[in-house]
DNA sequence: TACAAATGTTAGTCGCATCTAACAATATTA
DNA sequence: TAATATTGTTAGATGCGACTAACATTTGTA
C-alpha cells in the first residue's frame, strides 16, 4: 500500500492534471505547500513504484498504475463527503476537511458499506464525479458560470472549489447545487455577473463564477 | 496534538495499566510489537511532554494530563466502533481493525457527531465504557466467568478481547452480549465450564471463560 | 543572441520512529 | 550470596519525508 505522503502527492498530481494539463515540480510543489527539492525525491520515488513518469526537466505524469492509485483515494475522499453530507447530516461546507483525513483510512470494506449505504453515488456533495472502484470516472461536461452569456438560463451542478469559506460564502446567498439562474448582465471590465435567482438578483465576481459549474 | 505513534503508546499505557498494574518497559513494547530501546525512547519523550512519569529501571505510570489524553483516544476508538454497529451494519467483530484507524481522526466534530447520533452511548458493542469527554470513565464492577461457580445464573455484559477471530467464534456459538448464562459444572483440571444458554449447553475452555464478563 | 529570471536538481542535514549491538541494572535461583 | 537470566539503557544506524544551500537547466526578454 501506498503511505500517506505518496497518497497525497498522487491525488495532487491528478487534480494538477486535470485541471491544467501538464504539471511541473513548481506546480505539485506550490500546490503540497512543500519545497521543490522535497517533490523532486518523490517523483523519483514514485518513477520507482511506476506510479509517475519521471525524466529530469519534465513536466510529470501519472503512468496508468498512479491514475489509478490517484483516482481511488479520491473515490474514498468523494464517498466520504457524501456520506458525512447524506448520513451524518453535515453542512457541505464542513466535510472537506473531514474527508481529507479519511480518504487515507486502508479498509475496503469501511468504503464499500458507505457506497452501498448511499446508493452508489455518482457525484459528491460538491458536484464532483466519484470514481467507481476501478478508478475510472465519468466525465460529465459543464461549463464555467464565468463563461456563459447575458441573458442565458442555466442550472448550477458542481463547485470546483471546496474550501468552507467559499461554500459559507454560497450558503449565505442561498446558492446550493440545482438551483436554476439566469444571467442579467455582465460587467465588461471585472467580468462580475448579476444572476438572477431564487427571486433575487446577486452580482458574483469572476473569481467566483469560475468555479461554478453549470448547464 | 499527539502524533499517531504517540496516541498508540498513550493508548497502550492505559490498557496495560487498567488490566495488570504496573506497566514495564518489556510489557509495552510486547503490547506495541516494538523493540525495548525504541520503547525507552519514546518514554523519554512522552515525559518531557508530561504525558508518563519515567524514571530509569522503574515501571512506568501515566500522568493525569496522559490518562486523559489516552481515554480521549478510547473515547474515539469505542465510538467509532459504536458507530460502525449501530448506523453502518458492521458486526462486531469486524469493527475494532477499522476503528484502530479511526480513532486517530484529529476532528472533534466528527465524533461528536457520531455521539449524537447514537445518543451518547456509555458502552461499546463490546460491553467496554466509553470515555466522556473528560476522559472519565464510568467503571462498571463486573466479574469474568470464569470466577463464576457452579449452578451459578449470570448474564453476558462484556468481553475483553476484541480480536475478529474470538468474536467470530462466539457468534458461531450464537453469544452474544445480554445472552442469559447458566453454569452445568466446571472441569477442575483444566477450568473448562459447560455453560447452558439459548435451549443447549457448550463447553467453553478456561481461556474463553475468563474473557467473558458477566453480572 | 545573450543575459536575467524562473525553474529544477544535487548534496547534505534534520526530526521522527524505528532498529541492532553492546553494556548496565535488577531479579531469579542454585 | 554468587552466578545466571531477565530486563532496561546507551550508542549508533536506518528509512522516510521534510528542509536549506549551492549549482544546473530552461525560459523569457532586452
Amino acid at each position: 500500500m501506498h503511505s500517506l505522503a505518496e497518497e497525497n502527492y498522487l491525488k495532487a498530481l491528478y487534480h494538477l492534471a486535470n485541471h491544467q494539463g501538464l504539471v511541473a515540480i513548481n506546480d505539485l510543489s506550490k500546490n503540497l505547500k512543500i519545497k521543490m527539492p522535497t517533490a523532486t525525491s518523490m517523483m523519483k520515488k514514485l518513477a520507482e513504484k511506476k506510479l509517475v513518469h519521471y525524466e529530469s526537466y519534465k513536466p510529470i505524469r501519472l503512468t496508468e498504475k498512479g491514475k489509478k492509485a490517484a483516482a481511488l483515494v479520491v473515490r474514498k475522499h468523494r464517498l466520504t463527503e457524501m456520506f458525512l453530507v447524506q448520513k451524518m447530516g453535515f453542512g457541505w461546507e464542513k466535510v472537506h476537511s473531514i474527508a481529507e483525513q479519511l480518504e487515507h483510512i486502508h479498509h475496503p470494506d469501511f468504503f464499500d458499506k458507505m457506497d452501498e449505504m448511499l446508493g452508489y453515488p455518482k457525484v459528491d456533495p460538491h458536484g464532483s464525479p466519484i470514481p467507481d472502484k476501478n478508478g475510472k470516472v465519468d466525465w460529465i461536461s459543464y461549463i464555467k458560470l464565468s463563461e456563459c452569456k447575458t441573458g442565458q438560463s442555466v442550472t448550477l451542478r458542481a463547485v470546483t472549489h471546496s474550501s468552507a469559506e467559499f461554500l459559507q460564502y454560497l450558503n449565505n446567498q442561498q446558492l446550493s447545487l440545482g438551483q436554476k439562474l439566469k444571467i442579467k448582465s455582465i460587467e465588461s471590465f471585472d467580468g462580475s455577473m448579476q444572476i438572477q435567482f431564487g427571486g433575487k438578483t446577486n452580482t458574483f465576481s469572476h473569481v467566483v463564477c469560475e468555479k461554478l459549474l453549470v448547464e
